[in-house]
Order: structure tokens, then C-alpha cells, then sequence
DNA sequence: GTGAAAGCGCTAACAG
DNA sequence: CTGTTAGCGCTTTCAC
């Protein structure tokens, strides 16, 4: 529990010296800085944030908020995030948003703004204008994940173009029968991302010269037993059985593979499957999948701010950036079998 | 950003009438505090933590310390106990421990010791007996979720018991030829549980009379294709061929129901699947298991948290609080089939 | 290159 | 019940 102090009398200096020594900022002889840094190390000290954030207004920690913890895609980007951070030395302060609106608002009220953060990250939440502004007023650096954010740097995956490689990938393997189960309604706040990905999805077979079939549509709610069921209502119209299935997420599509398996089809000799996110499961499961990096976003979710934080740069403003993404074939898609339908 | 001394003045009282009022210490009168706080609200005041911190001593933050991030399990007592310490007016700050020992040993040394919580979870984490007793040192409370951790108060599942349930259930319906799947070596640091699942199988096992076959056991890493892969080697052997397996996951199990599968084996007819933790795939597989609740473990070391924050309580040391746990019955076990072997 | 001293924004005695 | 005042432990001018 050794203070500054302690540490300089140890090394024969003032604070201030111990001070500048420690951090950096301003310039110490080497001899100092030494005696400095052993008198640390001896007595254990460690700078006690509080003051000097007090001192300097500078944290050194983020908020990161997220709409759920306990869910592949989410856990995933904040562990990137925070391997990055600490990288950067500094610390994460989790908001988990899952609760209701008075969770929401007593978060960004009265946690954000107690000065505990230096900028905030929004993992696919869709955040309102005054908690944006609010935000942005106090000179807090904000980076979202996930969707388009008036005001705020942001990061995304084009998720039209992800749907519409999966797509494609189905039809140059010669599909033409292409059913698609996409996200609920409930998930369009999420930055329409059903949609999009309906929209990529229906682009591609356009394309292709291919007429969307509604009945070879359905919505579910991104989970394996959501999936499941909507791939068997697919698989068990007997006038209009898809050769392929398109699925917005990979949980969906294993779930449409046991369904086929459930109802004596072979993945992929009779029917191809393909998803997105490249889960942890997916390989497993020997799903083809389009890959999008969840640990690669909270990592570079974590550089951009690390430049926002920079001194000199005043980027702000809305401006997206865009996230990799990947076809990754494996073993749930081939070539459409012409022997039977 | 407006800071006290406007809310004060806007109020027409002293800054520590506006702390008083705003913390709650000390006595305000209704009128007095009535104006504080609408003069707070009128300027959107909040108090900075790190003023506020330096000045009490307190941080309102505590640190969680976890070994991964993106696994069910770890997420979900995060989950837990992220939304217990909102309720409690406290900031959680995150520190993931997947790196290296050189990771591991800068939390340590530079994050948690910054003075920035007041205390901190450790999810199953061995601690070695100097981080412990630093930690101690500083008179801030730890509370483990996991295992047994000399000096250090602990929430943890009775392992042996949880597995003798398991067993048991499979004893109950008839079943001799139990195979058990454990966690392999590398899972042992985490305070034995592969070895104390073992155990409890293995007395539940003796406990009915029936000897412990070594032919019945396979070690794997806890996640889906590693239970699979070993199911296959539990199944395929012709001469001793299990009616039941109980696995130490509930991945794991699944990968066993997938296996059986597989090999043409009908679940629960031909084989019986138990596992425990009651993954949130769990239902979807129709997996009997011994349920463990992690968002509850969160909340729940939360609590003990708390209680030894009280300024009164000084019940540090050893002890440790049994974590509940839960047979659920599902469709994969059932009564052993008579009719073949 | 280094020291003295004035805060950073709040809280907690201590008076009154 | 409320105001005054002295810090909490650092950082950062400003001198030297």
C-alpha cells in the first residue's frame, strides 16, 4: 500500500520526479529513473488510479457495452477486445444492457458518465441520439460494432454482400432450388440484419435469374431449435423440397442439418446447408459457413479507439468501417445431386 | 459536466450538503435534498467516481477475474454477476486470464492492485498463495467461484456429489454397464474436477456392487467433438458395449448422443446419455443432466460480495458455500433395454 | 533535470 | 440539519 511519496523518499527524490519517472511524461535522467524504479519495485507501489485519473482526467479504461454476455457472437468480441485493451494497458468496465429500458437508461446515466471511461464501445446496439449525444458531448471517443450510427465511428460487416456469397457459393454448385431461413422480426432492431441478409440472399439468386419462391422462405430466431424447426417445415413440403439451405446464422443451419438428418436426408449428398459466423461449432458439424471474426472485431474495435484517443486526431463523425468476412467450405455443401429432385 | 460546487450553488447549500444528499450519508432534510436533486437533474450532474473514489477509499467497482471469456459456463456467471452488481450500484471491470503467465502476472501486479476495485471475483482460478495474500493484504475481499482456495471465502458445486447423482440415475433404471467420459489431464488444475467427477462415479458405481471397469472410461476435453470422438471409441468396442454413458459435460454428451447416432444407436433405447451443467443446449438435445447454475453461481458470489464489504463483517478466511445443483430428467435416459444386450 | 506547490472533485470530520 | 475545512494521492505548471 505504498504511496508516492514513500517511493520518493526511498529514492531520494520529489514526487514529481517519482511521478515522471513512472509514467513517461516529462524527462528524468536515466539515473533517476532507475533509482526511481527500483524504490517502486522494492516497496511494490502501483500508481493509484483514482488520483491520477483525477489529476490527468485521462482513465485509462473502457466501456464496453453489450446487449447479452452469454452468447458465442458477443463473448467472442469482448474477449478480443480485451486482450487488446490490456495490450494497450487499459482496463474494461462491462455494461451488460440485457435488462429493460430502466436498466438501459440507469446505465448510461448514471455508470457511463461517472467519468469511469474514456470512450465507450456499443457491441450491436442500436444506441439513440441522445445517449449519443450525450456521449459524444462529454468528448468520449464512441465505437460501435454492429450497424450504421449517426454521429459515431463504427464498424460492420456488409452483411448484404456475406448473404449473397453464401448464396452464390449454392448456386455455382448448381442450386437452384435455394431455401432461406432468415432472422424474426424481433431481430430486425438489431440494424435490420434479417433483412439484409434476406435482401443479399434474393439479390443473388435475381442474379442468377432465379425467382424467389416464398414458400421457400422462413424466419426463426437465430437458435439451433429455431432452426430445426423451420428446416423441417422446409424439407417437409413434398411439392417443393429445397436441394440447398441458406441459413443467416450458423446455430440455424446445424440445426437445419439435424432436421435433415432427422428426416432421412444426407447433408450434402441430398442436401447442401450453409451458414454464417463460422461459430465454434461449425467445424464440427462440418458446416460451410461464411466466417465473420467476432475476436478479430473487438480487436479492431479496440485500435480505432486507440487512435480516437490519440491527442492529435479529432475523427469523429459518422464513418464505417468495414469487417473482414470469409467463404469457408467444408463438408454440409456439394454439387447438386441431379439424380433425384 | 457540471461539477458540485454548481449544484450547490444552484441550490443554495454547501457542497456537502450536496454530497450528503446525493449519497445518502448523513442527514438532509426532504426540502433541503428535494433541491439538491432537482438542481442535480436540471445540470445532469453525476459525481465523478474517481473524486469520489480518492476521497472515500471506495470504488463501487469490483474486478471478475476469469480464466476465458466465450464459453457458456463463464459467460453465463458473468452474466450473473454483471446484473447483480448493477443492482448494487457497482461497476464490474473484467480481467481475462487466457494469455500467458506474463498476462496473468500484469493483471495482478498492475490492474487489480491500482486501487481500482474493492474487490474481486475469481471464476475458477486457482490463485497462488502470493496473488491471494496481496490481495488480502489490501484488505480487499475475494470471493472464488470454483474450488477450494486457501484463505479465501468460495462458492463451489460439490463435484463428487454432482457426478454420484448422475450415476445414480443411470443406477436407477437399471443400468450396469455405465461408461463414464471425463475431463482429461489438462482440466486437472482446475481444482480436480475432472478426478472428483470420478470419484463420485465411480462410488456410485461401488456403492450398487458394480465393479469399475477401466474399459468404461475415456478422458477427452470437455467440448463437443472431444465427447464425441470418445463415444465412438466407448461404442465400438464389440465385446463391452455401455447401455449408458455418463459424460463430465454436457457438451460432451451431446457429442455422445451425436456418436451414437452415428453408429445406428437409437438414444435412449439402445444407450442412455446423462451429463451435467445444463447447457443451453441441453433441451434442444433432449439431454437428461445434472443441472449447475452459473448465472446463478454469478449472482450468488455477488451476495457473498457484498456481505463482506459491510463495513461491519470481517468474515474473511476459509469457507466455502455448496453451490446447488439439479437432476433434470430429459429424453436421453431411459430404462435399460432388456431385450438386447 | 528536478523540486515546490497548486490543484483535480469529492467526502468526512468537526463545529455550530 | 448544514457549513467549513482539511485532505484523498497523484500530476503538472512554474521556477530554479
Amino acid at each position: 500500500m505504498a504511496g508516492i511519496d514513500e517511493v520518493a523518499e526511498l529514492a531520494g527524490v520529489s514526487t514529481a520526479t517519482v511521478s515522471r519517472a513512472l509514467s513517461g511524461n516529462g524527462h528524468v535522467s536515466d539515473a533517476t529513473r532507475a533509482r526511481v524504479v527500483r524504490a517502486a519495485d522494492e516497496l511494490g507501489y502501483v500508481v493509484s488510479s483514482n488520483a491520477s485519473s483525477l489529476a490527468t482526467g485521462r482513465t485509462k479504461n473502457v466501456g464496453i457495452v453489450t446487449p447479452v454476455l452469454n452468447q458465442w457472437f458477443y463473448s467472442s468480441v469482448l474477449q478480443g477486445a480485451e486482450s487488446e485493451l490490456l495490450k494497450n494497458g487499459y482496463d474494461l468496465t462491462l455494461y451488460n444492457l440485457g435488462g429493460g429500458a430502466e436498466e438501459r437508461r440507469s446505465v448510461f446515466e448514471h455508470f457511463l458518465l461517472r467519468k469511469r471511461v474514456d470512450a465507450v464501445i456499443a457491441i450491436a446496439l442500436e444506441l439513440t441520439a441522445p445517449e449519443t449525444t450525450r456521449l459524444l458531448d462529454m468528448n468520449k471517443p464512441i465505437v460501435g460494432i454492429g450497424g450504421p450510427l449517426p454521429g459515431v465511428r463504427t464498424l460492420s460487416i456488409d452483411d448484404v454482400s456475406v448473404a449473397r456469397l453464401a448464396t452464390d457459393h449454392l448456386l455455382s454448385l448448381g442450386h437452384t432450388m435455394i431455401a432461406h431461413i432468415g432472422g424474426n422480426k424481433d431481430y430486425e432492431r438489431d440494424f435490420h440484419l434479417p433483412t439484409n441478409r434476406r435482401v443479399g440472399h434474393e439479390s443473388a439468386l435475381e442474379a442468377a435469374g432465379i425467382p424467389v419462391d416464398p414458400e421457400l422462405f422462413q424466419t426463426s430466431d437465430f437458435s439451433m431449435r429455431g432452426g430445426y424447426l423451420a428446416a423441417k417445415q422446409l424439407f417437409g413440403n413434398p411439392r417443393k423440397r429445397p436441394t440447398a439451405v441458406f441459413a443467416a446464422s450458423d446455430e440455424m443451419a446445424i440445426g437445419t442439418i439435424l432436421a435433415a438428418r432427422d428426416l432421412g436426408l444426407r447433408v450434402p449428398e441430398d442436401v447442401s446447408v450453409i451458414g454464417i459466423d463460422d461459430h465454434y461449432l461449425a467445424d464440427f458439424f462440418g458446416l460451410s459457413t461464411v466466417a465473420q471474426f467476432p475476436e478479430l472485431q473487438g480487436r479492431m474495435a479496440v485500435e480505432v479507439l486507440m487512435e480516437q484517443l490519440l491527442p492529435s486526431s479529432r475523427t469523429q463523425g459518422t464513418f464505417n468501417t468495414a469487417l473482414p468476412y470469409e467463404l469457408i467450405v467444408r463438408s454440409s455443401t456439394a454439387r447438386v445431386n441431379t439424380r433425384r429432385s
